[in-house]
DNA sequence: ATTAGTTTTGACCAGTTGGTTAAACTAAAA
DNA sequence: TTTTAGTTTAACCAACTGGTCAAAACTAAT
């Protein structure tokens, strides 16, 4: 057996389900099309992932991970809050621009099976109560304005994911389906959404 | 020929075809299921409406009509504009949690198909000229920070759809799946929307 | 009561889809 | 060279799905 040609089939099949999966949803996605897109007989996928189900959860387990940035440099102490928001939404806007559909199929998929959440994926060292804590003490602190911490954090991510999620949509109603525009426009945004949030938690 | 009656199972069918297809979109919907919740033979739902894209094609139509609240009242003059996104804000979230699955299903169902808006829906009254220039003037006078009217516009939007699009995640995740829980943050959340947009770009 | 037109239904069909299986292939071990 | 174990393929299958059709049931005007 060759461990690396092993591995290298089994990333090729991965590789082409998390572009069609990821792109199309469960539902939407066919094995024969993820087949062709790893340029293998439909039989191998499930020699290597025994049913669709199955390979759409190792697809699903990547993308939920990369719903989010990494948020360890949020925790570390010392730095200023107003550059902890610049720190994340720069981090966020980052990762979403190079996955652009993950936020729509991760909230597709979830509304379609709410409990897979529970069932497969708490263990997903997602912690907000230690983001929560942090703003808590901003607001002691007298730092930024009061407001119940997961409404700031709801509006941050807010701002952040709803436009790359709603693409296809604003890039036709706002741009004429100007492409370049649009992606222009997502650029300028990073710095906009930064000065937006700043703006609405500072005090004066 | 009974015209009131043929209305009614042609009601009773579009019903059921919104109450499936906006949970479940375009793939995920079964033409059976339809007509299990319209409590109907399958074969009338294709003697009403030809094929499944044809009735699928009027739910997205109602859906897409109700993705946006009724803009009129933004358009009045003399409102101040503060009380122009209180009305706006107040009217969305309203309409939202009427129509939770819809975001979601427009969203998906354009990612999958985006020329369907082109195609069948860009006669439906959205207009976001008229609301960039009244931002424009209101820039123009002084009365709100400078910022790119679409940046604005796509802001209040996002803060208001995105945790309505959002809610099985966000209730497991912040609010340890407590339904109770999370609709009174929802319930909160409208004053702090507004309260949050109107801080971010009043003039000090 | 008859007729003509409409609505509703059960049975059926063809195409698609996820999944299986037995055989062919490959390469390392004996 | 033969054996053995893992890998890949073509052919196939059962279940499901959107859609059709002819007949039955219903309605209302003659």
């Amino acid at each position: 057996m060759n461990t690396a040609s092993v591995d290298s089939t089994e990333k090729i099949i991965l590789e082409a389900a998390k572009k069609v999966f990821i792109e199309k949803g469960m539902e939407g996605a066919r094995m024969q099309e993820i087949a062709n897109e790893a340029n293998i007989n439909k039989a191998l996928l499930h020699y290597y992932y025994r049913t669709k189900e199955k390979l759409f959860f190792a697809v699903f387990q990547y993308a939920f991970q990369h719903f989010l940035p990494n948020l360890e440099m949020l925790f570390k102490s010392g730095i200023p809050f107003e550059q902890r928001i610049e720190l994340f939404v720069h981090q966020y806007m980052k990762l979403l621009l190079k996955n652009p559909f993950i936020p729509l199929f991760i909230l597709h998929e979830i509304n379609r099976n709410p409990d897979m959440i529970v069932d497969h994926l708490f263990q997903s060292g997602v912690n907000p109560k230690a983001l929560r804590q942090i703003i808590h003490e901003e607001i002691e602190k007298g730092n930024i304005k009061p407001i119940d911490p997961r409404q700031l954090i709801l509006n941050i991510i807010s701002l952040c994911v709803f436009p790359i999620a709603a693409k296809p949509l604003i890039q036709r109603i706002l741009f004429d389906n100007d492409k370049k525009a649009y992606e222009k426009f997502l650029e300028e945004r990073e710095t906009e959404v930064i000065r937006f949030i700043q703006n609405a938690i500072k005090i004066n």
